[in-house]
DNA sequence: TGGTTTTTCGCAAGCGTTTGCTTATTATTA
DNA sequence: TAATAATAAGCAAACGCTTGCGAAAAACCA
C-alpha cells in the first residue's frame, strides 16, 4: 500500500512529462430552443402556469396527481410539462422541504477493499430508497473527519453513515449533529460511547471458529500476529483467541501473540520472532490478508514449507487472495457489503422516524446490529 | 471477482442466521437549549436580526464582511452568531444561487481498484476547491447509468465526471445535460463522440514500451491476450502491439493475439491455445492483472516455468500484484489517481468559466487531456 | 450652520415549490 | 327551481438567504 502511494507521488511529480494537453477549439452547436435562449432559463411551473393561464398551485398539484384537480387540466398540464421537458428544481424542493434526500458517508479509505465493498452496499441500498450518496474519506485523520462532518452538516444531509478514523478518540463533533437532527449510524469502526446506532461485525466468534478449525486439523501450537495494541479490532481478535484456546484446553501463551504495526517490516519481524521462539507454532492467525501475505513471504525466506511446516489463517479484506501462491487456508469474512447495506437501511428507517415526527424525542431506541463473522474455508486448489 | 460476489450473495441469504439485532431502549439526553426546544428550530439570520433589532440584510452582510457595514454592528452580529452557533443553511443558499457546490461522479464499479483509486483523486481535488462529491456506480449497466444521470441532473450538480459503462453506445442522455448547463468531463472510459471534454490515458505508448522491454530481454515471439474485441481499450492495446512489433522488424502475426471475454475460463482457454500453437510465445502481454494471474495459473498447470519458459507483462490495476507468487515482470501504469485529479481540476475550471458568464456560448474549447502511460518494471524480488 | 460627501443600514424583490385556506364552478338533491 | 353538496382551481404565505437601490445618519468642509 505504502509503496503504491509512493508510486502515485512520483507520478504526480512527473506531471509535466506525462501530460499532453490538446485544447481543440471547436464550434459547439447547442440545442437551444426558441424559448430558452442565451441564459438558458429552464422551464418552471410558473412558466407552465403562464402558458396555460392557470395558477401556479394548480400546476404543482396537477403534476402531483392531487385529487382536487380536474382530469382535463391535469392532462393539459402534464402534456405541456413533457413538451417543455420540465423537470422540477430539486434544489428548490430540498430547500422548501428542509430535506435533501442525501445521505453522507464518511469512511477512512476507499482504496481499502473492505470499504469499497461497503460503499457498494451503501449505494445500492440508498438508491433503492431514492437517496443519493455524498462521500468523503477521512484518510484516517481526525481533522479531515471533523471537516467532513462540517461539510455534510452544512449540506444538510438527511443522515450520516460513519466509520471512524483510527485516531478518533473524542466525539464532540458527532454530538454536534444532534442539534441538526441528523441521525448517525456507525459501521465497522464504531466509537466506544453509549447511545449510538451502529452495525458492526463480531469477529470474536469468527476468531473462535478459526482456532477451532486449526485445532481440528491437528494444530496445537497456534500463534497470532495481531495489530496495534490500542485498536478495538486488535482486542477483539485477542479475546477470540483466548476464548478458543482456553476452551480447547490449550493454555493461553502470551508469547504466541505478537502485536505489530502492520508495516511490512513489522510483520516480517513478528513472523521471524514467532518462528524462532521457544514454542514454534505450526499455524498462525494474522490480523488481515496483507499481514498474511507478508508473513508468508518471511516464512518462505526461512525455508519453511507453507501449508506443511506452517499454516496461515487470516481475516478477509482482499478479494483475490486465491490468486496468490499460498493463500490463507481460511479467512474470517466480515461481510462489508452487507454491513454497508444494513447500516444504510437502519439509517433510512431512522430518517423516516424523524420525518413522521415522533413526538417523544426524549425517549429513543438505539439500534445495535451485530453481524456474526464467519470462517470461510478456501478450497485447497 | 465473480466468485467474490457469489459469496456476498450467499451471505445475504444467510441474513437471518448471521444477524443479531439488539435494540436497546435508552434515555436520550438531547442538549436542547432553552431557545430551540422541541421542533429544533435552527437559528437563522432572521433570528439574529430580531434579537439585535436590525434588519436581515444587515446581518447577512455583516456575516460576509461586507464593507458597507459598520465595525460595531459587524462585531455584534458575529458575536451573537457564534453564541447561537449559527450556521448558514446551505440548502437555502444553493437554491438562491442556483449552485450546489457539488460534483457528480458516475463510474462503473468502485470495487475495481482502478476506480477506487481514481475517486480518491477526484475527492481530494474536489475538496481542495470546496466541492463535494455525489457518487454513483453504473455497474456497467446502461440503464443504471441513465438513471444516475437523471438523479444527478435533478440534484443540480454543478458538474459531472463520468467513466462510461462498457455497454454504453448511445449518448443522448449526456447531451441532455447541456440544456442544464452542466459541464461533463469524461475520464478513462470515454465515448467516441466529438466535442467533449475528457482526460484519458494513452496506452498505446505504454504498450510499445512493454513490447520493447520484452524485445530487449531477448524475446522474439510475443503473444497477447487481449480483451473483448469491441472495447476501445482492446483496440488501443492491439494498435500498440502492432506498432511496436513492426518497428522492431518482427512481423505482426495475428495468430499471436487472442481476444477473450476476461472470464477465468476465457483466459484459461486463450492461454492454452497460445501456448500450444505453432509459434509458441516466450512472453505474453495480458489485458490486465486479473488476466495475468489467471494466465499464470494455466501456464503453471501446463508445467511451464514462469519467468523462464514464459514471461508476463500486464496493465496495472491491482495494487498488490507483488504479493503474488509470480507477478508480471512489468506493468503499464495508467495513473488512476492522477486521472481523477486532472479530470476534476478541468471540470472545476469549466464550472468557473460557466459562472463567470462567458458570453460566447457558441464558441467553446474542448479539453482533451491525455496522460501517457508508463511501463513500470518490477524489481525482480 | 447649511450643504455635501461618506458611512451605515433597511426595504423589498426574488429564487421555485408546496400547501392551508378560500373562492368559484359544477353537479346533486329535495 | 332553489338549496345544498361535491368538485375544481386560485390566493398567498412560507422556506432562508442575497443584493440592488434608496434612505437615514453621521461626518466633513466651507
Amino acid at each position: 500500500m505504502k509503496k503504491f502511494h509512493r508510486q502515485i507521488k512520483t507520478a504526480i511529480k512527473a506531471d509535466k512529462q506525462i501530460f499532453n494537453i490538446q485544447a481543440n477549439v471547436c464550434i459547439n452547436y447547442l440545442p437551444y430552443n426558441s424559448v430558452n435562449y442565451m441564459k438558458n432559463q429552464l422551464p418552471t411551473i410558473k412558466e407552465i402556469a403562464k402558458q396555460l393561464n392557470i395558477s401556479i398551485s394548480t400546476v404543482s398539484r396537477a403534476l402531483h396527481d392531487h385529487p382536487s384537480i380536474g382530469l382535463r387540466t391535469k392532462m393539459k398540464v402534464q402534456e405541456l410539462a413533457k413538451q417543455l421537458q420540465y423537470e422540477p428544481n430539486q434544489s428548490a424542493i430540498f430547500f422548501q422541504q428542509g430535506k435533501t434526500f442525501t445521505i453522507g458517508v464518511i469512511l477512512p479509505e476507499l482504496s481499502e477493499a473492505f470499504f469499497s465493498s461497503a460503499i457498494s452496499g451503501i449505494e445500492d441500498a440508498a438508491h433503492k430508497s431514492n437517496y443519493t450518496v455524498l462521500m468523503g474519506q477521512s484518510h484516517d485523520m481526525v481533522e479531515k473527519e471533523k471537516q467532513l462532518i462540517d461539510t455534510m452538516k452544512n449540506h444538510r444531509v438527511d443522515g450520516l453513515l460513519v466509520s471512524i478514523s483510527k485516531n478518533t478518540s473524542s466525539y464532540e463533533h458527532f454530538e454536534a449533529l444532534q442539534r441538526y437532527n441528523i441521525p448517525v449510524v456507525f459501521f465497522d469502526r464504531i466509537p466506544k460511547i453509549p447511545n449510538i446506532h451502529y452495525v458492526a461485525c463480531n469477529i470474536i466468534n469468527g476468531t473462535v471458529q478459526a482456532i477451532n478449525f486449526l485445532f481440528k486439523k491437528g494444530h496445537r501450537i497456534i500463534g497470532m500476529i495481531n495489530g496495534p495494541e490500542k485498536l478495538p479490532a486488535t482486542k477483539d481478535r485477542l479475546e477470540g483467541y483466548i476464548q478458543a484456546m482456553t476452551k480447547s484446553r490449550l493454555k493461553y501463551d502470551p508469547a504466541l501473540v505478537l502485536n505489530c504495526d502492520l508495516t511490512k517490516e513489522g510483520v516480517t519481524a513478528a513472523t521471524e520472532k514467532l518462528l524462532t521462539g521457544k514454542r514454534k507454532p505450526t499455524a498462525i492467525v494474522t490480523f488481515n490478508d496483507y499481514v498474511a501475505l507478508d508473513a508468508v513471504q518471511q516464512a518462505q525466506k526461512m525455508k519453511l514449507k507453507i501449508n506443511k511446516d506452517i499454516c496461515f489463517v487470516s481475516y478477509a479484506n482482499l478479494p483475490l487472495t486465491h490468486y496468490t501462491a499460498f493463500p490463507p487456508l481460511a479467512s474470517v469474512e466480515q461481510f462489508p457489503y452487507l454491513q454497508g447495506q444494513k447500516a444504510t437501511e437502519t439509517l433510512i428507517e431512522l430518517m423516516q422516524q424523524k420525518t413522521s415526527g415522533d413526538t417523544e424525542p426524549v425517549n429513543a431506541t438505539y439500534y445495535k446490529i451485530i453481524l456474526e463473522s464467519q470462517l470461510v474455508v478456501h478450497d485447497g486448489r
